[in-house]
DNA sequence: CCATGATTGCCGTTATAGCGGTAAAATCCT
DNA sequence: AGGATTTTACCGCTATAACGGCAATCATGG
């Protein structure tokens, strides 16, 4: 699923909150962040912290994953140099 | 490749940037963002700002993707919704 | 239809990301 | 090795993201 258009990601964290059974309050205090923050990411704001949006994307049991048509290299070459048993 | 773990995004910006044959400068002036930015995400800095991160992936043509055990009920709701052209 | 809870929206304050400048370290190239 | 280029690092300043509080609007269901 891609996720650098529109605002696909507000619409993926809603569905997932909602799927939960969680208000935004209840999401925001389970990340740890302000209630207006779920609302500004749920409406599809470009300009919140990573660090805020992955905070609900691990409540919300979603991953981040980059992909390009260098990734296949990049692959291989960071696990080269960071070791095999690297998370990537 | 999952991202949100230890500070894969930097390692991959990284190698995409060296691919193309750019300074951290240069793609900072690409992106229209400052060194500063480019550095701390090269570096796994969290607390960038989504749209500063997504500047430089779109730079490198790198995409951002959400992934989890829900995403296909997710994407078919959405479609649902937004109809079936949304670029999900 | 009315009440209850959820969401949206705005506002003022506070914390901090982004910025250029500068300089030290590291890396590269000849 | 020596000089050039790049990267890392730090420092203020400024712009703004995050925050809680509150009010209005929207759903839900009793």
């Amino acid at each position: 699923m891609k996720a650098n258009s529109s605002n696909v990601i507000g619409d993926v964290v809603r569905f997932h909150r909602r799927r939960g059974g969680l208000t935004q309050h209840e999401l925001a205090d389970l990340a740890q962040i302000g209630k207006t923050s779920v609302f500004d990411i749920e409406k599809g704001k470009p300009t919140v912290r990573l660090a805020t949006l992955m905070a609900v994307l691990g409540v919300l049991n979603i991953d981040m994953a980059l992909d390009g048509p260098l990734m296949a290299e990049c692959r291989a070459a960071l696990v080269d140099s960071t070791g095999p048993d690297a998370a990537l």
